[in-house]
DNA sequence: GAACTAATTCTAAAGAAATAGAACTTACGT
DNA sequence: ACGTAAGTTCTATTTCTTTAGAATTAGTTC
């Protein structure tokens, strides 16, 4: 079986996988019309990258009336979970907690953002829940 | 005059930041070592990246005894949340929010590492809270 | 001061990513 | 049924990143 060729999509392949997680299987017409309310881009230039995407198993094809439905390989929650991971590496050395301790330093939460990330602890805490736990498994 | 040409590191280029952040000031042949504790790399690969950084202003340099001593020109904070900026752009649409739902809501974060967070919060939030909030206590 | 070696600069190739023209196929509407 | 528009595939260019050989410059050492 092909190999899963498991690559983490560009930031041109990801502001695809974004449209494609909102508006479901789309014919390469749709995605062209929705890429398009950002920028300009022509047909073929989306239909190459569909096609790079397709041989790095980002998206999968399905016949539709007339060419493709493509869609999204993996969710929105699993694709995201894999590019934090990989930025976390990155910048981070591989420790959350140091992004988090940035985050929370930084200017960047508002009073407002503090207390909903608050309840948001407040919630994960109150399971209590192992690491290792199969809960919240960003694979769906 | 000429423009800042404000880009952001590349993955390579971010290795040899994060040893000029650790080691400070440093000529070519104690950066090639650094970056071989990890992999093997020719001198002159680095001395390309160098001059690459150089021009897009991520690194400066100073007459040493022999050529150059090399430094970051940015420091690991201001850079790391540059870094932060971009992937919170990138993945999350520009919601830092966002990816601290995401951090929390996933199994990222140890029971450990979510009671630090917790504390954190509480320092930086102390001004804006009430005694003897509930929020104050993780365990419960 | 001659040899050794670190460092620099120049050149360049390979690979990934984004872009799109040209040509071909095919479904849809009238 | 016939043309138009949508879709696909192939080819190709540009830019960026990583990589490093070759040639050169210049401290260091003995």
């Amino acid at each position: 079986m092909a190999r899963p060729r498991n690559s983490q999509p560009t930031d041109g392949e990801l502001e695809i996988l974004k449209h494609l997680w909102n508006a479901g299987p789309c014919a390469l017409g749709h995605i062209c019309s929705l890429l398009r309310q950002e920028r300009s881009v022509a047909t073929t230039t989306v239909a190459t990258m569909l096609t790079v995407m397709l041989a790095k198993g980002l998206v999968t094809r399905s016949r539709g009336s007339r060419g493709y439905l493509w869609s999204a390989k993996s969710g929105r929650a699993a694709t995201t979970g894999k590019l934090v991971d990989r930025f976390v590496e990155r910048a981070f050395d591989g420790s959350v907690h140091l992004l988090v301790a940035h985050l929370v330093e930084s200017k960047k939460l508002t009073t407002k953002e503090r207390r909903q990330v608050l309840e948001l602890l407040e919630k994960g805490a109150a399971a209590t829940r192992k690491p290792g736990s199969a809960l919240a498994d960003p694979q769906r």
